[in-house]
DNA sequence: CATATATTTGCATTATTGCGCAAATATGTC
DNA sequence: GACATATTTGCGCAATAATGCAAATATATG
């Protein structure tokens, strides 16, 4: 197993791993429409900037997509990748011997 | 969403979510028979009492089992625990809306 | 019991992280 | 452009976490 690649899904693990941010996570889970941050401000009872803080790192770690068409900012979860690589994990664990 | 259940899902993926941990289990996962820690110290190149720790913080997360079997203490991954969770928050993701 | 090895724990250090606040920078509206 | 709202960024603080080393505590073996 390359460093690397485990490097890659730490950090994906690690930023799921936080209270403020799964909870985040899990409010773009119910929402069928991207959100913008504000919209998501009430899930946490934290200060904006925080939430803002918290979306870039998920975004970074490839668990969010942010949306910019024209003049509006949303946020929606890339739940292809983060299924797939949680997935890809669950398999190795269960099969790898 | 209950917020305990956040917790302990944020826990589960903290514990992961560190690269000399996750080397740990990945580690393990090519270990049919359960491990000795200082068998796993290889994998990465920290202090014994890290590792020891380590595996420590992966076993209450329930990551690991601690074995004692007489005078024996190994480590096994608790595979179906670690594969169940994963799967679930995999489903939970692709499936809620 | 004495000795060797394995493992844990206490302690100090350092690095990282989450947070709030205020200021700065968009972005949209009039 | 002036103004309101939304979002990001700089800064400092407090809490947490990772690490190494040395000492303590097992645990085996002679």
């Amino acid at each position: 197993m390359k460093q690397t690649e485990i490097q890659d899904t730490a950090d994906l693990l690690k930023a799921l791993g936080e209270f403020n941010r799964l909870s985040l996570v899990y409010r773009l889970c119910e929402c069928p429409q991207p959100q913008n941050a504000m919209c998501l401000c009430d899930c946490c009872s934290v200060d904006a900037s925080v939430v803002s803080r918290h979306l870039k790192t998920l975004a970074q770690a490839g668990i969010l997509k942010l949306d910019k068409k024209g003049r509006e900012r949303t946020y929606s979860l890339d739940r292809a990748n983060v299924v797939n690589q949680l997935r890809a994990l669950a398999t190795k664990i269960e099969t790898s011997l």
